[in-house]
DNA sequence: GTGAAAGCGCTAACAC
DNA sequence: GTGTTAGCGCTTTCAC
């Protein structure tokens, strides 16, 4: 693959239609005043040599580079991969570029991505699931120099810009959904403790109990990372300890999985011997053994209403409200 | 969030050490030669004003950007959320970023996607399921001027690099155990005709069928696209008329996956009544309603040998062999 | 060991 | 309506 001869620029239309670049730039651009004789001849001199103006030499002159960094915790994890298609196309939609970058939920392998990032001037960063949501981190996110909003996982201080579902109401609605039900026991195995989104459900867990005067037993709530592994670890240990189980929340369905999977394996009924739902919908929720019963985040929506508030942020001085909201919405199937 | 002030530049460090711009620049690149005393006293305040190289302009000065586009056919598609994992990070330990792209398929959206990253001055372009595969769609790559790999969907002409796994013997690896496993009869349904792949990995079931002296019948074929309502309408179709079904080799898991539904709506049991198997080992292939036996594709390890492959014809001149052909490897679990 | 000057490709300000 | 000039931030000669 032999690197093409140098690149059209505007100098080499200039040289050929016997004019000056800023004449040439003019008339690509549609600014100034051309006659429209010029324009005419011009433009088609460029289509035929095929031009294309050179973004990084405008980018330099601009201070602007019309691109975004967003930085997720892990691109194949289905739930990530539809915010980010969602935030991509909507930036596409004004001429916006999307540079991704992977952290593995490491805070050194994610700062250096954005360190990098900010060396290629992006304009603004997204943040989805991030590690950096600490006290601790808003040093280094506010020596960046440019807007930033988190996604998916809100950081701690809560004047942070914020896009995501209602974490609270989430799990409110669906566990008032179980207790409508007829469930009165709810095993909850919900993610980390450090996750604003796990200390949320579990706020909306905790109230949708006092809601319906069902005394919260603590010890019914465990914590582990969203990996099908460990949900199936806390099932199984759970299940082999003895312990009655009639209804399972888990805190997300990847945690769901592996918690479906280690029930089925003690021979136990879904439904019919334990419920069990989870939370976020995944491409797949609805195609397990037992199709699951779950809260549907608005995936790519979040993707894209992130992008509406950060290019507002990016092009306008003044602020909007930074935190967006959404409902998440309760889907039913037969795991319960 | 105000515009933080004016970002600092060798200028600046300049201006503060009393020095030339070109002498930072130096200490800075480690080039040239510097008296190790102005070295530590660059590096210092370079440091303490939180100098950031401006990769832009570095950029238009090297003619080279160390960023590569990526353009995919749906990012939320956990297949090729796998795929962009491996190209980021493998292209990350070299110091390249990833613009990334969704085209839903769509060859306009392809082309004006492939538009702007070039005006963006990529240095390479990676195709992942591209549109543009046929020979038609020569004209327009090779005008880009930029080196370019089809990933997952290989291009017509077989010339074009390319990185994936092999089709035909993985069907012919499958369609082998099929047979072996007591199989006869098997239904076929495949992707899209038009899609390489599929075409690839009906010359393996052939190759199979012929190896193992069962005639061919074409009538066992059918193509879709690789959606879950797709295979779900097709399976029910051919059930609902009647028609004996004793194995089924799905073109990829997601038809799989409809498939499936409808085995199971019909009250026929898997792999009892019927044995089914996918293509791909999706995420959750082995957590559906009965697991499901596949040809798992190495989908990081291809973004991995993409960026490898990108790179070297980035950076070389000569040309390595330009075909990678992974193989997949058979997983055996419950659905057969 | 250090610096002045030129240039990457583009555009905005300002002549003419 | 068109051209000249300067400058975005960096690096690379080539002097000194």
């Amino acid at each position: 693959m032999k690197r093409l001869d140098r690149k059209i620029t505007l100098r080499d239309i200039a040289t050929e239609a016997g004019l000056s670049t800023t004449a040439v730039s003019k008339v690509l651009n549609d600014k100034g005043s051309t006659s429209s004789e010029t324009q005419e001849r011009v433009k088609k001199i460029a289509e035929r040599m095929g031009y294309r103006p050179n973004l990084v030499a405008k980018s330099l002159k601009d201070n602007c580079t019309k691109t975004i960094g967003l930085v997720v915790a892990d691109s194949s994890h289905s739930f990530l991969g539809s915010v980010i298609k969602g935030a991509q196309e909507e930036a596409a939609r004004f001429g916006y570029n999307i540079i991704l970058a992977n952290t593995n939920r490491n805070r050194e392998t994610e700062k250096k991505a954005i360190n990098l990032l900010l060396e290629k001037r992006i304009d603004g960063l997204l943040l989805a699931s991030s590690m950096l949501i600490q006290k601790i981190d808003k040093p280094f996110l506010e020596s960046l120099g440019i807007p930033y909003i988190f996604l998916v996982r809100r950081s701690e201080d809560k004047e942070d810009a914020f896009v995501g579902n209602d974490n609270i109401r989430g799990a409110f609605d669906m566990v008032e959904y179980l207790i409508k039900t007829g469930s009165k026991k709810i095993h909850f195995l919900n993610m980390d403790k450090s996750s604003t989104s796990s200390k949320d459900r579990l706020k909306g867990y905790i109230k949708a109990h006092e809601n319906y005067h069902i005394p919260y037993d603590s010890r019914l709530v465990y914590n582990m990372r969203p990996e099908i592994e460990e949900g199936y670890t806390a099932m199984r240990e759970i299940l082999e300890r003895g312990e009655k189980v009639e209804t399972v929340f888990c805190g997300c369905d990847i945690i769901g999985i592996g918690a479906m999977e280690a029930i089925l394996e003690k021979g136990l009924k879904i439904p019919e011997d334990i419920r069990i739902c989870g939370y976020d919908d995944i491409e797949f929720a609805a195609y397990l053994r037992k199709p699951f019963t779950t809260m549907r985040q608005p995936k790519e929506i979040i993707g894209v209403k992130a992008i509406d508030l950060l290019l507002d942020r990016i092009q306008n001085v003044q602020e909007k409200p930074g935190v967006v909201m959404l409902k998440s919405e309760l889907v039913v199937r037969q795991s319960t």
